[in-house]
RNA sequence: GCCGUUUUAGCUCAGAAGGUAGAGCAUUUCCAUGGUAAGGAAAAGGUCCCGGGUUCAAAUCCCGGAAACGGCUCCA
């Protein structure tokens, strides 16, 4: 017998020998790894814990607390999920099912009724019967030619199988006389899996493709025990309070009223003292940094954008143009660019002006599709903190390393963490969707890979991404309820110079061609105030606070006149300060402070005109300090100036 | 845009076998004048998303539309 030669995680290296399954190999090493295991991962691979292997490799045994393991898990309960369907739905199709580190889903298509929420507890009881019959689940392996027979009528089954054939054979999990195509691993047996829920029905295409047709999907999640299942749910409902939308209504940020239009936010005056403070950061921020900040016309001739290239790459995403009737066309910008280009352009420009940094809280229009409308996350008005700079060639690294380093400046002061870094190229299988010069493109997409690595960052490498003009450096973030979305962005371009004809005149008296750089790092004003508004959960550190203090008079009577001094002494430092003058309980008044996340609480009393001080009271405690005024009002500056950072 | 669900007071939600609706919170007024998370009472507040149809009668049934929500696709 052949002998395979296994690495360990810990590099050593063991023989066994061919037809040897994971399983053993675990009970090999020890009997409690050996009862641990679920199933094996071969070169990156998740193989069954009782699948015979025939090529060695690199070796993990996966347990069943590791994320591996819930893969695993989650994987048998998406069969015993599909296997259910197919009992209760009489010529049901099946699209693809995945596990994730999220849960599970599968994909149905059912050409009369779909499967529908109310349906869910039925197919729930289902699967308890199947869990409960334990049954085993074997892989079996068909020809192609069998397999498509047995899927006989499922086009989705049949593509599929298709894809998952290797030398002319497909592998199959058998669930009693149930047969499902196999992809990673699974449990030996239905039994053990035992808690699961299912989650929802949500539409998806066919391989993800719009033009495809679109299956049921079920989503669902499945643990080993109880307690992870019920904190998992937690979470999501967690996830759910921190929503901006939800906060955004709480705390009065702001709305969208249907009657005026979908994805045209109102910002109430909370929300717009968020967005002020912001956009007076961020403006003053880049001033010092080199930038000038312009105002230009959110409307502008169509023949600008046909010029840009806007009205051919980018028509879909635009409101239509206006017909001035005289023969102009007006447009609403989707984009800032070019306006900041015609500002490049009404000079003259030396090599000396170089880096030329222009900014602007630009306002522009994008029509998303309605399903895409989300809060003030997705929009179809908003202001972008753009900026564009004009460089040479010769600088492209270096102002591209500046403007990162200015980001992370900026992400610290908010006091943001959680993200990656992801460089977007155009998809090289559909180029017509980007503007048409293979060797800009690859020579614009490994300028920003060779800076990202000269400055040793990590990131990820996407296709299909870029922006039609050029390749981008993404900051992703996540939304409460866990969904990807663009924050930051620094994108590479040579097309639009080149559309404008841009020139520079050089040290050498000639013209040239300078390179723009679109960057906008806080995003766009309703984006970066959702996110905010996510990450601080609605308690916006004290310099973004809408109500920055709130003043309690133990008696209105008695204790109003010093609680307006008070009052008048803070806003004369431009701290947003007022006094609650309600015919109220204290502790009503202390509540409703504490409700409306307001940092500081001052209740005033004749303790405090006595002793020309404040009690203080911090957003989240429950303990009180006695402060002396003066000392109040240096804490609170000192934290107004402190921005969002946690050093 | 697509699939599914939803839309009732400022907010969160009940309810309505077809006979024009209710709670809690918020608001206003009155009483209570108080020391760190809800004092009491009363009042006011509704085109039951919009349009059309069926009906003696529609908020409820039917058709169409809009918006929101969960996803998919797309994206700052």
């Amino acid at each position: 017998m052949s002998q395979l030669s296994f690495e360990f995680p810990d590099n050593s290296v063991k023989q066994f020998d061919d037809g040897i399954t994971a399983e053993d190999i675990a009970k090999s090493i020890s009997i409690s790894l050996g009862k641990k295991a679920v199933a094996g991962k071969v070169d990156g691979k998740l193989v069954n814990n009782q699948e015979p292997l025939h090529k060695g490799g690199k070796i993990e045994i996966i347990t069943g607390d590791s994320q591996d393991g819930l893969s695993v898990l989650r994987e048998t309960a998406a069969q015993i999920l599909k296997m259910a369907i197919a009992n209760d739905f009489k010529n049901i199709q099946f699209g693809e099912s995945e596990a994730d580190e999220d849960g599970f889903f599968v994909d149905t298509d059912k050409p009369e009724t779909q499967i529908s929420v109310d349906q869910l507890s039925d197919l729930s009881k289902s699967m308890e019967k199947i869990i409960k019959q334990d049954l085993p689940i074997k892989v079996v392996e068909l020809s192609q030619a069998d397999a498509l027979k047995l899927v006989d009528g499922d086009a989705y089954q049949a593509e599929l199988i298709k894809e998952n054939t290797i030398d002319g054979k497909v592998k199959f999990y058998e669930i009693g006389d149930f047969k499902s195509i196999a992809e990673g691993a699974v449990l030996a047996s239905t039994g053990k899996v035992k808690i699961f829920k299912l989650l929802s029905v949500a539409g998806a295409y066919w391989q993800g493709k719009s033009s495809n047709p679109m299956l049921q999907r079920i989503y669902a999640t499945a643990f080993n025990k109880q307690k992870e299942l019920d904190a998992d749910l937690a979470k999501r409902k967690e996830a759910h309070e921190r929503d901006h939308r939800v906060i955004g209504n709480e705390l009065d940020l702001f709305f969208v009223d249907p009657k005026v239009g979908a994805g045209l936010p109102y910002w109430m005056p909370n929300g717009a003292t968020i967005r002020r403070t912001i956009e007076r950061y961020i403006v003053d921020k880049e001033v010092a940094h080199g930038y000038q900040h312009v105002y230009t016309p959110v409307l502008a001739n169509l023949d600008l954008y046909k010029q840009s290239g806007h009205w051919a790459h980018y028509r879909e995403d635009m409101f239509p143009p206006m017909d001035m009737g005289d023969g102009e066309m007006l447009e609403l910008r989707p984009m800032n660019c070019p306006s900041h280009i015609q500002i490049y352009n009404h000079h003259i420009r030396s090599y000396r002006e170089l880096p030329l940094r222009i900014a602007e809280l630009g306002m522009m229009h994008r029509y998303e599709k309605s399903g895409a409308l989300s809060g003030l996350q997705r929009v179809r008005e908003m202001t972008l903190n753009d900026g564009h700079t004009f460089v040479a060639l010769d600088q492209i690294q270096e102002e591209f390393q500046r403007i990162l380093k200015l980001m992370v400046e900026v992400y610290n002061d908010f006091d943001i963490k959680d993200y990656k870094f992801r460089l977007s190229y155009r998809d090289p299988e559909n180029t017509e969707k980007y503007f048409d010069d293979d060797e800009m493109w690859n020579k614009a997409q490994k300028m920003l890979k060779g800076a990202m690595d000269e400055l040793g960052l990590d990131y990820v490498e996407a296709e299909g991404e870029a922006a039609f003009y050029g390749p981008k450096l993404d900051v992703q973030t996540k939304t409460a309820l866990g969904n990807e979305e663009t924050l930051s962005t620094i994108q590479l371009d040579f097309m639009l110079p080149e559309r404008f004809d841009l020139h520079y005149v050089g040290e050498d008296g000639k013209q040239h061609r300078p390179v723009m750089i679109h960057r906008g790092l806080v995003s766009t004003m309703e984006r970066f105030v959702a996110y905010l508004t996510e990450i601080y959960k609605g308690a916006f550190p004290t310099w973004l606070a809408p109500h920055q203090v709130k003043i309690i008079p133990v008696s209105q009577d008695k204790h109003g006149d010093y609680a307006n001094k008070i009052n008048d002494q803070l806003r004369q430092l431009k701290i947003r300060s007022s006094v609650d003058t309600r015919a109220e309980k204290m502790g009503y008044l202390i509540r409703d402070a504490q409700t409306h996340k307001i940092p500081y609480t001052l209740v005033v009393g004749d303790e405090e005109v006595n002793g020309n001080s404040v009690s203080v009271r911090r957003y989240g405690e429950k303990n009180t300090e006695s402060e002396s005024l003066d000392g109040f009002v240096n804490e609170i500056q000192k934290d107004i100036a402190s921005y969002s950072r946690n050093e």
